[in-house]
RNA sequence: GCCGAAGUAGCUCAGCUGGUAGAGCAGCUGAUUUGUAAUCAGCUGGUCGGGGGUUCGAGUCCCUUCUUCGGCUCCA
């Protein structure tokens, strides 16, 4: 007998090689209908493997993250089979599991693809899932793997096989179809109820362009197909929140080829939008503490030689501009950071003087691969909310604890709700890449993680992570349909201070040096503005939005009481326009609404003859009428509560 | 940069196997003076992404180039 823990903290005894399916069976018969996998001891295991020693089994489901990726990863050997047997001959790579479903990389020799054949492998799936079939892990040894994928001439399973050790591989077949794999699997394959597949792409084998392209398909399974009409809904509705659509419904940016492909253009609407925000951070980082500083938008190229940028990016990025003196270059700056070092060289500077907090919303520009370039989330010049902060080591953690107040205020201002934080330290068994002392390195992670824990942070660690520079705190925010997204960052850094030989007299009156910490609860603007617009679909908030009022009379005749009304709450710094075309009151409804601005006053003979306004939010309706002050009241109360936070 | 798909009016899109470009919205003009999500009528607007080729004739076929989209790779 064995002793089995289940996640409760209950142990019970069963027969040496029960299943952790069998163990789901003893709780009941609706989790064993559920269970994909099992987590026994720490790791992910078949809930059909026999259990031979004492251990700790969690079963999963499809509600865990591991029970997805199990039934996904099961799929896509699903996914091959389905395809073997519509395509006879075609050879495999690799079918994995990723964020929202999984793919397979497949070798069709001569054959073409295209979206009209997906339905034939939807189908041929969903028939080969109703078989039903037992995923069955087999051990096998390198020669008999090497025999297996040489008679069926698969020579990417035979690389694969290549690098694995003998007496460590694993086979996994279900009904016609043999692979590769260390596992696990579910159960069967009826658990896979829906089927879509997404999208084909070109992917080299092993990721390496000199090798053979093969062709990706991408699908997504589920357990209910009610859970597959949920998904499309959920992609349809990302579709309507696409900051490139949205940003041109709104005239918020656009793009022109003439000035380069990149580089966005920022339409007044965005462009007002953008300097509120730029403002709303002024504000807090004063109070916090920072000082202003501009730098220019090149630099000489001795700096990113100083600072190593030089080295690493010059070959891969914009080339310099010459100048008629001979051999002398600039570079347009790809980050802030190396003439904020200069800024702080500028003058001698004391422990007292520490820390130093330099701010700055520095426009750079990176030259980022043409097939990069994604909206306003990967451009070519763009504006960061940066600031360098030059502080003692001991001062690290006390720094680390104001930034993450900022960023959790520029998380409320803006209503993203759902985040967490991810802490990226060294690889504790390759600690020589690294630059920096390990006691430095030690004391920095200490700070960051009692930071985020006095900060009350939800915080994920990753070993390995970490810049070859430094330690960093990033911000994982889950936008209003539940997608996640990367966006505040702090990073550590040893590494310029030492390039540009920062210095600072102690109390001891000997040299040391300062650390720097980066960061920006931004990260860039461009990119913030496209999370926000989708995270928000286009409804930004009463602070932020580019008009928060529309002025709608209801005719021409009362186009000057409109006027009246619109001054009124421009002394109280209200952005509005008036609709005084010549429309119906029900189009002029229509195109504010579309336009998403918050609140429509509309005006007519009675609102003129009371001296009110008849209010409509949008989105809600008519709520009723009061008079312009009251109104200009209720919305600058409003914005007052959003922002006084900090 | 690589693979695949696409580029037609300001926007969204139609245009079958080659026969000489069309709709809705937007814009302009006029009528209407309007009460909570589209008033009516008329008009303007396109060297069909650029260049080259095949053809009597190219939006349509071929080549090339640019851009966009979906991926790959990379990201200070």
């Amino acid at each position: 007998m064995i002793k089995i823990t289940l996640p409760d903290g209950s142990v019970r005894e069963y027969e040496k090689g029960t299943t952790p399916l069998q163990v789901a069976q003893r709780i009941s018969e609706g989790l064993a209908r559920n269970v994909l996998a099992a987590r026994v001891n720490g790791e992910i295991w078949d809930a059909t493997r026999p259990l031979i020693t004492d251990s700790t089994v969690t079963l999963l489901t499809w509600n865990d993250d591991q029970g997805k990726s199990t039934l996904w990863h099961s799929s896509a050997h699903l996914l091959a089979e389905a395809l073997e047997a519509l395509y006879p001959g075609i050879k495999f790579g690799i079918g994995p599991p990723i964020d929202n479903g999984f793919y397979y990389d497949v070798d069709l020799g001569d054959r073409q693809l295209s979206p009209e054949d997906f339905k034939k492998i939807e189908d041929k799936v969903l028939e080969l899932a109703r078989q039903n079939n037992p995923y069955l892990r087999k051990e096998v040894s390198k020669s008999e793997a090497i025999a297996y994928f040489k008679e069926k001439g698969d020579e990417y399973k035979l690389d694969l096989i290549k690098d694995l050790t003998d007496g460590n591989i694993t086979f996994y077949q279900q009904g016609q179809f043999t692979d590769l794999c260390k596992g696990p699997h579910i159960p069967s394959t009826g658990f896979i109820k829906a089927v879509k597949v997404m999208s084909i792409a070109g992917a080299y084998w092993r990721g390496d362009e000199k090798n053979k392209q093969l062709t990706r398909i991408y699908a997504i399974t589920f357990p209910k197909d009610k859970e597959l009409k949920e998904y499309l809904l959920l992609l349809e509705e990302a579709k309507k929140r696409d900051h490139r659509k949205l940003g041109k419904e709104l005239e918020l940016f656009t793009f022109s080829e003439k000035v380069g492909m990149g580089l966005p253009l920022w339409l007044p609407a965005g462009a007002s939008l953008r300097e509120r925000l730029v403002q709303f951070m002024q504000r807090a980082q004063i109070k916090a503490g920072y000082l202003p500083v501009i730098t220019p938008h090149i630099g000489h190229k001795q700096l990113y030689v100083t600072s190593g940028h030089y080295e690493k990016y010059g070959a891969d990025s914009f080339q310099p501009i010459k100048t008629p003196q001979e051999g002398e270059e600039f570079f347009l700056k790809p980050m802030n950071c190396p003439h904020h070092c200069e800024i702080y060289k500028s003058k001698p500077r004391s422990y007292k003087d520490l820390p130093l907090r330099l701010a700055e919303f520095g426009t750079v520009y990176r030259y980022e691969q043409h097939g990069e370039l994604h909206g306003l989330t990967r451009v070519r010049g763009f504006t960061q909310d940066d600031a360098h902060l030059f502080c003692r080591q001991e001062q690290i953690q006390e720094e680390f604890c104001k930034v993450i107040d900022l960023v959790l205020y520029v998380f409320r201002a803006l209503d993203f709700t759902d985040y967490t934080a991810q802490i990226s330290l060294r690889d504790p068994n390759n600690k020589t890449k690294y630059i920096g002392s390990d006691e430095n390195w030690q004391k920095a992670e200490e700070a960051i993680i009692l930071s985020a824990k006095e900060k009350g942070l939800r915080t994920t660690t990753v070993l390995g992570e970490a810049a070859f520079y430094g330690p960093k705190l990033d911000f994982m925010v889950k936008d209003a349909i539940g997608r996640k997204w990367q966006l505040g960052t702090i990073q550590v850094d040893y590494n310029l201070p030492e390039r540009f030989e920062l210095e600072y007299t102690g109390s001891d009156n000997q040299k040391h040096r300062p650390v720097m910490i980066h960061r920006a609860p931004f990260g860039s603007l461009e990119r913030f503005v496209a999370v926000l617009i989708e995270h928000c679909a286009g409804k930004f908030p009463l602070w932020l939005t580019p008009e928060q009022v529309v002025v709608l009379p209801i005719s021409e005749k009362y186009n000057d009481y409109a006027k009246k009304v619109l001054d009124l709450l421009k002394n109280y710094d209200i952005r509005g326009l008036i609709d005084d075309r010549n429309e119906k009151i029900g189009r002029k409804i229509r195109d504010t609404e579309v336009k998403k601005v918050p609140f429509m006053l509309i005006v007519g003979e009675k609102e003129e003859a009371e001296n009110m306004v008849s209010v409509r939010k949008q989105g809600d309706g008519d709520v009723g009428s009061m008079s312009t002050e009251s109104f200009a009241n209720l919305i600058n109360k409003e914005i007052e509560e959003k922002l006084a936070t900090f």
